[in-house]
DNA sequence: AATTACGGAGAACAGTTGTTAACTGGATGA
DNA sequence: TCATCCAGTTAACAACTGTTCTCCGTAATT
Protein backbone atom coordinates (compact mmCIF):
# COMPACT_ATOMS: atom_id res chain seq x y z
CA UNK A 1 0.00 0.00 0.00
CA UNK A 2 2.54 2.52 0.97
CA UNK A 3 5.76 2.46 -1.30
CA UNK A 4 9.43 3.50 -0.58
CA UNK A 5 8.65 7.29 0.41
CA UNK A 6 10.84 9.53 -1.98
CA UNK A 7 14.41 10.24 -0.92
CA UNK A 8 13.47 14.36 -0.75
CA UNK A 9 9.69 13.75 1.50
CA UNK A 10 12.23 10.81 3.62
CA UNK A 11 14.36 13.47 4.43
CA UNK A 12 11.60 16.69 5.38
CA UNK A 13 10.53 14.14 7.30
CA UNK A 14 13.78 13.12 9.07
CA UNK A 15 13.88 16.76 9.82
CA UNK A 16 10.39 17.46 11.01
CA UNK A 17 11.02 14.43 13.43
CA UNK A 18 14.25 16.61 14.55
CA UNK A 19 12.60 19.34 15.49
CA UNK A 20 9.80 17.61 17.05
CA UNK A 21 12.46 15.62 19.01
CA UNK A 22 14.19 19.01 19.72
CA UNK A 23 11.35 20.88 21.23
CA UNK A 24 10.54 17.83 23.37
CA UNK A 25 14.05 18.58 25.18
CA UNK A 26 13.98 22.17 25.47
CA UNK A 27 10.63 21.46 27.16
CA UNK A 28 12.19 20.14 30.31
CA UNK A 29 12.45 23.63 31.86
CA UNK A 30 10.56 25.80 30.29
CA UNK A 31 6.92 25.55 29.23
CA UNK A 32 5.43 25.60 25.41
CA UNK A 33 4.41 29.25 25.50
CA UNK A 34 7.85 30.55 25.97
CA UNK A 35 9.65 28.12 23.47
CA UNK A 36 10.82 30.18 20.40
CA UNK A 37 11.00 28.86 17.06
CA UNK A 38 14.85 29.92 16.22
CA UNK A 39 15.70 27.83 19.84
CA UNK A 40 14.17 25.13 18.03
CA UNK A 41 15.97 25.14 14.56
CA UNK A 42 19.22 26.20 16.65
CA UNK A 43 19.14 23.31 18.73
CA UNK A 44 18.32 21.01 15.50
CA UNK A 45 20.80 22.94 13.47
CA UNK A 46 18.50 23.82 10.70
CA UNK A 47 18.10 27.65 9.32
CA UNK A 48 15.15 29.34 11.16
CA UNK A 49 13.65 30.10 8.08
CA UNK A 50 13.27 26.01 7.60
CA UNK A 51 10.60 25.91 10.37
CA UNK A 52 8.13 27.32 8.03
CA UNK A 53 8.29 24.00 5.92
CA UNK A 54 7.05 21.91 8.55
CA UNK A 55 4.31 24.31 10.77
CA UNK A 56 3.23 26.96 11.00
CA UNK A 57 3.91 28.30 14.09
CA UNK A 58 5.01 26.70 17.73
CA UNK A 59 1.45 26.31 18.61
CA UNK A 60 1.12 23.98 15.44
CA UNK A 61 4.61 22.25 16.76
CA UNK A 62 2.35 21.45 20.04
CA UNK A 63 -0.47 20.39 18.05
CA UNK A 64 1.92 17.57 16.68
CA UNK A 65 3.85 16.44 19.82
CA UNK A 66 0.07 15.75 21.05
CA UNK A 67 -1.02 13.28 18.44
CA UNK A 68 2.70 11.68 19.18
CA UNK A 69 2.47 11.66 22.75
CA UNK A 70 -1.04 10.14 22.96
CA UNK A 71 -1.35 8.40 20.10
CA UNK A 72 0.90 5.77 21.37
CA UNK A 73 -1.41 5.64 24.60
CA UNK A 74 -4.54 4.22 23.18
CA UNK A 75 -3.87 0.37 23.19
CA UNK A 76 -1.99 0.74 26.53
CA UNK A 77 -4.79 1.82 27.80
CA UNK A 78 -6.98 -1.10 26.38
CA UNK A 79 -4.89 -3.92 27.45
CA UNK A 80 -4.69 -1.89 31.42
CA UNK A 81 -7.95 -2.06 31.85
CA UNK A 82 -9.04 -5.30 30.77
CA UNK A 83 -7.55 -7.90 31.99
CA UNK A 84 -10.38 -9.95 33.62
CA UNK A 85 -8.00 -11.30 36.61
CA UNK A 86 -8.36 -9.92 40.44
CA UNK A 87 -8.96 -6.59 40.59
CA UNK A 88 -5.69 -6.16 42.93
CA UNK A 89 -3.75 -8.06 40.21
CA UNK A 90 -5.47 -5.67 37.22
CA UNK A 91 -4.18 -2.51 39.55
CA UNK A 92 -0.91 -3.69 40.30
CA UNK A 93 -0.94 -4.25 36.47
CA UNK A 94 -2.11 -0.41 35.92
CA UNK A 95 0.13 0.98 38.26
CA UNK A 96 3.20 -0.87 36.80
CA UNK A 97 2.20 0.22 32.82
CA UNK A 98 2.10 3.67 33.98
CA UNK A 99 5.73 3.32 35.83
CA UNK A 100 7.08 1.52 32.72
CA UNK A 101 5.39 4.27 30.00
CA UNK A 102 6.62 6.85 32.43
CA UNK A 103 10.29 5.67 32.10
CA UNK A 104 10.05 4.93 28.50
CA UNK A 105 8.45 8.39 27.54
CA UNK A 106 9.43 10.63 30.49
CA UNK A 107 9.57 13.76 28.10
CA UNK A 108 6.47 13.22 26.74
CA UNK A 109 4.51 12.59 29.83
CA UNK A 110 5.66 15.89 31.11
CA UNK A 111 4.48 17.76 28.07
CA UNK A 112 1.36 16.17 28.56
CA UNK A 113 0.48 17.15 32.03
CA UNK A 114 2.69 20.54 31.49
CA UNK A 115 0.57 21.95 28.79
CA UNK A 116 -3.08 20.05 29.49
CA UNK A 117 -3.34 23.53 31.16
CA UNK A 118 -0.88 25.27 29.94
CA UNK A 119 -0.77 28.84 27.95
CA UNK A 120 -1.27 27.43 24.13
CA UNK A 121 -5.24 27.02 23.70
CA UNK A 122 -4.68 24.94 20.28
CA UNK A 123 -2.51 22.44 22.73
CA UNK A 124 -4.81 22.39 25.59
CA UNK A 125 -8.02 21.97 22.97
CA UNK A 126 -5.71 19.12 21.28
CA UNK A 127 -4.96 17.53 24.73
CA UNK A 128 -8.73 17.82 26.13
CA UNK A 129 -10.11 16.15 23.05
CA UNK A 130 -7.50 13.08 23.14
CA UNK A 131 -7.95 12.29 26.84
CA UNK A 132 -11.75 12.69 25.94
CA UNK A 133 -11.19 9.71 23.68
CA UNK A 134 -9.25 8.03 26.02
CA UNK A 135 -12.21 8.22 28.44
CA UNK A 136 -14.86 7.13 25.95
CA UNK A 137 -12.10 4.08 25.14
CA UNK A 138 -12.16 3.45 28.86
CA UNK A 139 -16.02 3.04 28.73
CA UNK A 140 -16.66 0.83 26.33
CA UNK A 141 -14.01 -1.58 27.86
CA UNK A 142 -15.68 -0.67 31.29
CA UNK A 143 -18.96 -1.71 30.11
CA UNK A 144 -17.59 -5.28 28.58
CA UNK A 145 -16.78 -6.22 32.30
CA UNK A 146 -19.88 -8.10 34.11
CA UNK A 147 -19.57 -5.57 37.09
CA UNK A 148 -20.81 -3.08 35.35
CA UNK A 149 -24.38 -4.62 34.62
CA UNK A 150 -26.73 -1.62 35.95
CA UNK A 151 -24.44 1.13 35.21
CA UNK A 152 -25.69 4.33 33.15
CA UNK A 153 -23.50 5.23 30.14
CA UNK A 154 -23.30 8.62 32.22
CA UNK A 155 -21.67 7.04 35.14
CA UNK A 156 -19.88 4.28 33.41
CA UNK A 157 -18.43 7.64 31.36
CA UNK A 158 -17.85 9.20 35.01
CA UNK A 159 -16.01 6.53 36.42
CA UNK A 160 -13.87 6.54 33.29
CA UNK A 161 -12.58 9.96 33.77
CA UNK A 162 -12.02 9.07 37.03
CA UNK A 163 -9.65 6.83 35.90
CA UNK A 164 -8.18 8.53 33.70
CA UNK A 165 -7.33 11.63 35.59
CA UNK A 166 -6.13 9.32 38.33
CA UNK A 167 -3.94 7.63 35.24
CA UNK A 168 -2.64 11.16 34.84
CA UNK A 169 -1.64 12.49 38.66
CA UNK A 170 -0.26 8.75 39.08
CA UNK A 171 1.95 9.51 36.34
CA UNK A 172 2.97 13.28 36.71
CA UNK A 173 4.18 11.39 40.77
CA UNK A 174 6.37 9.05 39.04
CA UNK A 175 7.72 11.52 36.33
CA UNK A 176 8.14 13.75 39.57
CA UNK A 177 10.10 10.88 41.67
CA UNK A 178 11.92 10.51 38.43
CA UNK A 179 13.65 13.38 38.43
CA UNK A 180 13.85 13.57 42.18
CA UNK A 181 15.83 10.60 41.64
CA UNK A 182 17.77 11.86 38.78
CA UNK A 183 19.08 14.70 40.79
CA UNK A 184 20.14 12.91 43.56
CA UNK A 185 17.21 14.42 46.06
CA UNK A 186 15.79 10.86 46.58
CA UNK A 187 16.32 7.69 46.03
CA UNK A 188 14.32 4.47 44.94
CA UNK A 189 11.84 4.12 48.54
CA UNK A 190 10.43 7.06 46.86
CA UNK A 191 9.40 5.49 44.11
CA UNK A 192 7.81 3.04 46.11
CA UNK A 193 5.98 5.25 48.16
CA UNK A 194 4.07 6.60 44.80
CA UNK A 195 3.44 2.91 43.84
CA UNK A 196 1.67 2.27 47.12
CA UNK A 197 -0.10 5.76 47.25
CA UNK A 198 -1.54 4.74 43.81
CA UNK A 199 -2.44 1.37 44.34
CA UNK A 200 -4.57 2.12 47.25
CA UNK A 201 -6.20 5.07 45.64
CA UNK A 202 -7.13 2.72 42.82
CA UNK A 203 -8.23 0.14 44.80
CA UNK A 204 -10.45 2.52 46.78
CA UNK A 205 -12.03 3.85 43.69
CA UNK A 206 -12.56 0.10 42.42
CA UNK A 207 -14.06 -0.58 46.01
CA UNK A 208 -16.64 2.81 45.23
CA UNK A 209 -17.53 1.04 42.19
CA UNK A 210 -18.14 -2.15 43.35
CA UNK A 211 -21.21 -0.71 45.92
CA UNK A 212 -22.14 2.07 43.50
CA UNK A 213 -25.64 0.40 43.19
CA UNK A 214 -25.30 -0.84 46.65
CA UNK A 215 -28.48 0.71 48.75
CA UNK B 1 0.15 45.52 67.05
CA UNK B 2 0.22 46.79 63.68
CA UNK B 3 0.29 50.50 63.50
CA UNK B 4 -0.39 52.38 60.42
CA UNK B 5 2.01 51.64 57.86
CA UNK B 6 4.50 54.89 57.09
CA UNK B 7 2.59 56.26 53.81
CA UNK B 8 5.89 54.97 51.97
CA UNK B 9 5.53 51.21 52.78
CA UNK B 10 2.34 51.32 52.08
CA UNK B 11 2.93 52.90 48.48
CA UNK B 12 5.54 50.09 48.27
CA UNK B 13 3.19 47.39 49.00
CA UNK B 14 0.22 49.33 46.59
CA UNK B 15 2.84 49.40 43.48
CA UNK B 16 4.18 45.30 44.86
CA UNK B 17 0.24 44.25 44.59
CA UNK B 18 0.01 46.19 41.47
CA UNK B 19 2.65 44.17 39.97
CA UNK B 20 1.23 40.76 41.28
CA UNK B 21 -2.30 41.99 39.85
CA UNK B 22 -1.22 42.52 36.32
CA UNK B 23 0.85 39.45 36.23
CA UNK B 24 -2.05 37.26 37.04
CA UNK B 25 -4.16 39.23 34.34
CA UNK B 26 -1.45 38.50 31.38
CA UNK B 27 -1.32 35.14 32.44
CA UNK B 28 -4.91 34.68 30.94
CA UNK B 29 -3.65 33.68 27.59
CA UNK B 30 0.26 32.70 28.76
CA UNK B 31 2.75 30.47 30.88
CA UNK B 32 4.60 32.33 33.70
CA UNK B 33 7.70 30.51 31.36
CA UNK B 34 6.73 33.18 28.91
CA UNK B 35 5.88 35.85 31.15
CA UNK B 36 8.45 39.04 30.60
CA UNK B 37 9.21 41.59 33.41
CA UNK B 38 8.89 44.23 30.96
CA UNK B 39 5.85 43.11 30.00
CA UNK B 40 4.40 43.55 33.86
CA UNK B 41 5.77 46.97 34.50
CA UNK B 42 4.12 48.19 31.71
CA UNK B 43 0.89 46.91 32.58
CA UNK B 44 1.26 49.02 35.82
CA UNK B 45 2.36 51.67 34.45
CA UNK B 46 5.93 51.83 36.04
CA UNK B 47 9.57 51.69 35.02
CA UNK B 48 10.80 48.19 34.46
CA UNK B 49 13.49 48.35 36.94
CA UNK B 50 11.06 49.38 39.52
CA UNK B 51 10.19 45.62 39.36
CA UNK B 52 13.36 44.66 41.46
CA UNK B 53 12.62 47.07 43.72
CA UNK B 54 9.92 43.90 44.65
CA UNK B 55 11.05 40.75 42.87
CA UNK B 56 14.12 39.53 42.51
CA UNK B 57 12.76 37.55 38.95
CA UNK B 58 9.73 36.77 37.38
CA UNK B 59 9.78 33.66 39.24
CA UNK B 60 10.14 34.85 42.57
CA UNK B 61 6.99 36.91 41.57
CA UNK B 62 5.97 33.47 40.72
CA UNK B 63 5.84 31.72 44.20
CA UNK B 64 4.53 35.26 45.99
CA UNK B 65 1.16 34.44 43.88
CA UNK B 66 1.12 31.16 44.79
CA UNK B 67 1.32 32.26 48.52
CA UNK B 68 -1.42 34.82 47.12
CA UNK B 69 -3.66 32.13 45.10
CA UNK B 70 -3.72 29.24 47.92
CA UNK B 71 -2.80 30.92 50.91
CA UNK B 72 -6.73 31.85 51.23
CA UNK B 73 -8.18 28.19 51.11
CA UNK B 74 -7.28 26.51 54.13
CA UNK B 75 -10.10 28.28 56.01
CA UNK B 76 -12.83 26.88 53.51
CA UNK B 77 -11.06 23.46 52.68
CA UNK B 78 -11.20 22.84 56.60
CA UNK B 79 -14.86 24.00 57.11
CA UNK B 80 -15.80 21.83 53.36
CA UNK B 81 -14.74 18.73 54.95
CA UNK B 82 -15.65 19.20 58.30
CA UNK B 83 -19.29 19.34 58.65
CA UNK B 84 -21.18 16.88 60.14
CA UNK B 85 -24.44 16.02 58.21
CA UNK B 86 -25.21 13.60 55.66
CA UNK B 87 -22.68 12.61 53.33
CA UNK B 88 -24.51 13.78 50.49
CA UNK B 89 -25.17 17.12 51.58
CA UNK B 90 -21.36 17.58 52.39
CA UNK B 91 -20.89 16.25 48.84
CA UNK B 92 -23.21 18.95 47.82
CA UNK B 93 -21.87 21.71 49.80
CA UNK B 94 -18.00 20.68 48.63
CA UNK B 95 -18.72 21.04 45.30
CA UNK B 96 -20.83 24.12 44.79
CA UNK B 97 -18.21 26.03 47.53
CA UNK B 98 -15.57 24.50 44.91
CA UNK B 99 -17.65 26.42 42.21
CA UNK B 100 -18.11 29.46 44.05
CA UNK B 101 -14.18 30.03 44.84
CA UNK B 102 -14.00 29.57 40.81
CA UNK B 103 -16.22 32.08 40.24
CA UNK B 104 -14.74 34.33 42.85
CA UNK B 105 -10.81 34.07 42.19
CA UNK B 106 -10.80 32.05 38.78
CA UNK B 107 -7.26 33.79 37.69
CA UNK B 108 -6.24 32.26 40.99
CA UNK B 109 -7.62 28.81 40.00
CA UNK B 110 -6.28 29.39 36.75
CA UNK B 111 -2.31 29.97 37.34
CA UNK B 112 -2.44 27.24 40.35
CA UNK B 113 -4.03 24.63 37.61
CA UNK B 114 -1.52 26.20 35.17
CA UNK B 115 1.74 25.92 37.10
CA UNK B 116 1.28 23.35 39.07
CA UNK B 117 3.23 21.37 36.16
CA UNK B 118 4.65 24.43 35.00
CA UNK B 119 7.76 25.15 33.22
CA UNK B 120 9.32 27.31 36.47
CA UNK B 121 10.60 24.93 38.95
CA UNK B 122 10.54 27.28 42.18
CA UNK B 123 6.63 28.10 41.52
CA UNK B 124 6.24 24.28 40.96
CA UNK B 125 7.74 23.59 44.50
CA UNK B 126 5.77 26.30 46.11
CA UNK B 127 2.46 24.75 44.73
CA UNK B 128 3.62 21.25 45.83
CA UNK B 129 4.39 22.11 49.70
CA UNK B 130 1.38 24.37 49.46
CA UNK B 131 -0.54 21.24 48.27
CA UNK B 132 0.88 19.28 50.93
CA UNK B 133 0.03 20.99 53.35
CA UNK B 134 -3.68 21.02 52.14
CA UNK B 135 -3.53 17.18 52.07
CA UNK B 136 -2.25 17.33 55.60
CA UNK B 137 -4.94 19.72 56.96
CA UNK B 138 -7.69 17.45 55.39
CA UNK B 139 -6.04 14.33 57.04
CA UNK B 140 -6.29 15.72 60.12
CA UNK B 141 -9.82 16.92 59.64
CA UNK B 142 -11.03 13.34 58.44
CA UNK B 143 -9.21 12.05 61.23
CA UNK B 144 -12.35 13.82 63.92
CA UNK B 145 -14.95 11.64 61.63
CA UNK B 146 -16.11 8.63 63.57
CA UNK B 147 -15.65 6.96 60.05
CA UNK B 148 -11.78 7.21 60.23
CA UNK B 149 -12.21 4.58 63.06
CA UNK B 150 -9.58 2.12 62.37
CA UNK B 151 -7.42 3.72 58.97
CA UNK B 152 -3.67 4.25 59.41
CA UNK B 153 -2.82 7.83 59.28
CA UNK B 154 -1.04 6.86 55.65
CA UNK B 155 -4.64 5.37 54.37
CA UNK B 156 -5.79 8.67 55.54
CA UNK B 157 -3.24 10.64 54.11
CA UNK B 158 -3.83 8.56 50.93
CA UNK B 159 -7.84 9.64 50.96
CA UNK B 160 -6.87 13.77 51.57
CA UNK B 161 -4.57 13.58 48.60
CA UNK B 162 -7.33 11.92 46.55
CA UNK B 163 -9.56 14.53 47.91
CA UNK B 164 -7.30 17.42 47.40
CA UNK B 165 -6.59 15.98 43.57
CA UNK B 166 -10.02 15.62 42.68
CA UNK B 167 -10.83 19.54 44.15
CA UNK B 168 -8.75 20.37 41.63
CA UNK B 169 -9.75 19.07 38.79
CA UNK B 170 -13.60 19.48 39.45
CA UNK B 171 -11.78 23.35 39.90
CA UNK B 172 -10.24 23.00 36.26
CA UNK B 173 -13.42 21.94 34.82
CA UNK B 174 -15.11 24.84 36.37
CA UNK B 175 -12.96 27.12 34.94
CA UNK B 176 -13.07 25.87 31.40
CA UNK B 177 -16.85 25.63 31.54
CA UNK B 178 -16.91 29.60 32.61
CA UNK B 179 -14.07 30.49 30.25
CA UNK B 180 -16.24 28.48 27.40
CA UNK B 181 -19.78 30.38 28.93
CA UNK B 182 -17.87 33.84 28.51
CA UNK B 183 -16.81 33.03 24.58
CA UNK B 184 -20.44 32.20 23.94
CA UNK B 185 -19.02 28.23 22.94
CA UNK B 186 -21.45 27.10 25.77
CA UNK B 187 -23.98 27.64 28.21
CA UNK B 188 -25.05 27.28 31.56
CA UNK B 189 -25.89 23.49 31.09
CA UNK B 190 -22.40 23.01 30.86
CA UNK B 191 -21.82 24.09 34.09
CA UNK B 192 -24.54 22.05 35.21
CA UNK B 193 -22.91 18.83 34.14
CA UNK B 194 -19.62 19.62 35.50
CA UNK B 195 -21.71 19.87 38.92
CA UNK B 196 -23.04 16.46 38.51
CA UNK B 197 -19.97 14.92 37.24
CA UNK B 198 -17.96 16.40 40.28
CA UNK B 199 -21.12 15.27 42.63
CA UNK B 200 -20.69 11.38 41.53
CA UNK B 201 -17.28 11.07 41.55
CA UNK B 202 -17.03 12.47 44.98
CA UNK B 203 -19.94 10.15 45.90
CA UNK B 204 -17.90 7.36 44.23
CA UNK B 205 -15.07 7.81 46.11
CA UNK B 206 -16.82 8.30 49.50
CA UNK B 207 -18.42 5.12 49.02
CA UNK B 208 -14.96 3.61 48.41
CA UNK B 209 -14.61 5.49 51.64
CA UNK B 210 -17.49 3.72 53.63
CA UNK B 211 -15.78 0.18 52.56
CA UNK B 212 -12.31 0.39 52.85
CA UNK B 213 -12.01 -1.74 55.91
CA UNK B 214 -14.50 -3.83 54.70
CA UNK B 215 -13.87 -7.43 54.33
C1' DA C 1 17.81 15.84 -21.15
C1' DA C 2 15.18 19.80 -19.83
C1' DT C 3 12.00 21.71 -16.56
C1' DT C 4 9.69 22.16 -12.46
C1' DA C 5 9.02 21.62 -7.42
C1' DC C 6 10.63 22.47 -3.06
C1' DG C 7 13.46 21.95 1.40
C1' DG C 8 16.62 24.73 3.16
C1' DA C 9 20.10 28.92 3.55
C1' DG C 10 21.17 33.75 3.96
C1' DA C 11 20.50 38.41 5.04
C1' DA C 12 17.91 41.87 6.74
C1' DC C 13 13.84 44.11 9.32
C1' DA C 14 11.80 46.27 13.39
C1' DG C 15 10.81 44.92 18.10
C1' DT C 16 11.56 42.88 22.05
C1' DT C 17 14.02 41.18 26.12
C1' DG C 18 16.84 41.30 31.04
C1' DT C 19 20.17 43.91 33.42
C1' DT C 20 23.54 47.61 34.52
C1' DA C 21 24.48 52.22 36.15
C1' DA C 22 23.76 56.72 37.75
C1' DC C 23 20.26 59.83 39.10
C1' DT C 24 15.85 62.22 41.31
C1' DG C 25 12.75 63.68 44.77
C1' DG C 26 9.97 63.02 48.53
C1' DA C 27 9.29 60.55 53.01
C1' DT C 28 11.85 59.28 57.28
C1' DG C 29 14.37 59.77 61.55
C1' DA C 30 17.99 62.53 64.11
C1' DT D 1 16.04 71.59 59.97
C1' DC D 2 19.12 68.65 57.95
C1' DA D 3 21.14 64.32 56.53
C1' DT D 4 19.78 59.82 55.14
C1' DC D 5 17.14 56.44 52.90
C1' DC D 6 14.94 54.33 49.11
C1' DA D 7 10.96 53.58 45.56
C1' DG D 8 10.96 54.78 41.15
C1' DT D 9 13.19 56.97 36.72
C1' DT D 10 16.11 57.54 32.69
C1' DA D 11 19.39 55.88 29.41
C1' DA D 12 21.95 52.61 27.42
C1' DC D 13 23.77 47.76 26.49
C1' DA D 14 24.05 43.44 23.88
C1' DA D 15 21.31 39.77 22.84
C1' DC D 16 17.46 37.91 21.33
C1' DT D 17 12.81 37.30 18.91
C1' DG D 18 9.28 36.20 14.58
C1' DT D 19 8.79 37.13 9.84
C1' DT D 20 9.71 38.58 5.01
C1' DC D 21 12.10 38.07 0.59
C1' DT D 22 15.46 36.30 -2.31
C1' DC D 23 18.32 32.83 -3.58
C1' DC D 24 20.45 27.94 -4.14
C1' DG D 25 20.93 23.02 -5.14
C1' DT D 26 18.97 18.92 -5.92
C1' DA D 27 15.18 15.49 -6.25
C1' DA D 28 11.12 14.68 -8.99
C1' DT D 29 8.65 15.01 -13.16
C1' DT D 30 8.07 15.34 -17.93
Amino acid sequence: MSHTLGIRQAQKQKTRQALLDAALGLLEDQSLSSLGLREVTRAVGVAPTAFYRHFRSIADLGVALVEEALGSLHAMIRTTVTTAESSDVRIARAVDLIARHVNAYPAHVRFIARERHGGVQPVREAIRDQLGRFAEEVRTELARDPAAEGWSEDDLLMLSHLYVDQMLVTGSLFLEAREAQESGRASAEDLDRVVRLATRQMRLISIGRRHWLDP
